[in-house]
DNA sequence: GAAGATCACGATGTCAACATCCAGACAGTT
DNA sequence: AACTGTCTGGATGTTGACATCGTGATCTTC
């Protein structure tokens, strides 16, 4: 069995303040002051602190030196950064997968992607639909089992799950429209094709993402070019 | 200018705390108690434990809930899964790297090692050495001038110096008759060669400090397969 | 004698008060 | 009018005391 491990009030007060990010219902940029939250989560601001410093190494806020701390913009520079370090660990991710693969994990991923469909057809919500793609990726590092791999990628995710919310909510058609194939591919590459073209798919796959992101966010010229 | 900003007590801390680990005055796998720090570092115990979160993410110690935080151990697993990572993040930044090399920073590259040179001929110690090596693949991340890469390094830094000092002392001989060879070889596909060629020689110089590390640590078959 | 329960100790988790610092408003000077 | 210095409100940084938990030793029971 997996030790079922208590976590602490950090870790809670960083989940809600996640969530509420993640939801829009903290606008980015706005500023998440301690004793606001304190009050509002009923823990004291030394716990608060402490999950803050959490969303802070998940790249979810930004704090500075007695000025407190506030949740990430998004600009366009940003998004070429993060999609130019999460193609190179998908990269590596997919590669390490493809050698531990087994019909099980393979089994699951389609199911995950069956969920995809099935959210198609019944229109659901864009979090659905977005949990499902986040879900599709952890497995994968999880079967990459390499934990600082997986770390890098914590470290990453909650802001690719925040663009990623903003792109189902601004380029809602397209993306629905290719998720589903993408990822069938990427299921077929990984447990059959070679380990260059995987790692090249994988490359793709993110840098499409990132595209697509570029090319819905308001106030810039589309698609320009060189990421990172 | 730069901005000269505080950073408060935990970051020194964390600084001293780095340093002794580093130095190999605290052990692998030994315990490091708050109550002691904050007697020996003469701050409170929030600000070591706040340190020690700062420890946390960059992967040299380990804490979990009521059970303090430990130095991380050297096992060879852990080596093949930092460096697995360390070569996905250093193909992407001499990518990156490259399309922004002016001939100053080439410069830069190679006044560093030539001071490695001169630490040969004088027979400096180890963690002269290890600094220049360091202080070099920082330049890089820093012209590649992603911030969310430079963070990811971060998350790997201090294990990978943590690794090569060790290197440098079970392996000396062998460390110091390549550094300056292979680092001359990377400037030179940096400032010079394709694309693909430049990321296959990151990927190697990262990939042969893997194997050099893994034949000479104790207990363990040498140079055994697959990397992550 | 071995397995399980009990307990004490030492450590970490949490909290609320105190010290420090930053940003903006305001007034004084040139 | 522009620049500089001061002040103040409100936030964060830091601290020590209290609450809670894990570990190992001891005791009990079969």
């Amino acid at each position: 069995m997996r030790r079922a491990r208590r976590r602490g009030l950090a870790h809670e007060a960083a989940d809600r303040v996640r969530e509420a990010i993640l939801e829009g219902r903290v606008p980015p940029g706005s500023a998440l002051r301690e004793v606001e939250l304190a009050a509002s989560l009923e823990v004291s601001r030394g716990s608060v602190r402490e999950g803050l410093a959490i969303l802070e190494r998940e790249g979810l806020v930004r704090s500075e030196w007695h000025r407190g701390t506030r949740v990430i913009e998004l600009t366009t520079d940003d998004v070429n950064e993060v999609y130019a370090v999460r193609a190179a660990l998908e990269r590596l991710a997919t590669t390490l997968a493809a050698r531990r693969m087994t019909p099980e994990r393979t089994a699951e991923l389609h199911t995950l992607v069956d969920a995809m469909e099935q959210a198609l057809c019944v229109d659901a919500d864009g979090p659905t639909l977005l949990a499902l793609d986040l879900a599709f990726h952890d497995r994968i590092y999880d079967t990459a089992a390499n934990s600082r791999l997986t770390t890098s990628w914590r470290g990453l995710r909650s802001q690719v799950h925040l663009f990623q919310a903003a792109r189902t909510r601004l380029d809602r058609e397209r993306y629905r429209s290719t998720v589903v194939a993408e990822h069938r591919a990427l299921i077929r590459h990984l447990s059959g094709g070679a380990t260059d073209v995987l790692a090249q798919a994988a490359e793709e796959h993110v840098d499409s993402a990132r595209r697509a992101l570029l090319d819905v966010l308001p106030g810039v010229a589309p698609t320009e070019g060189a990421p990172g």
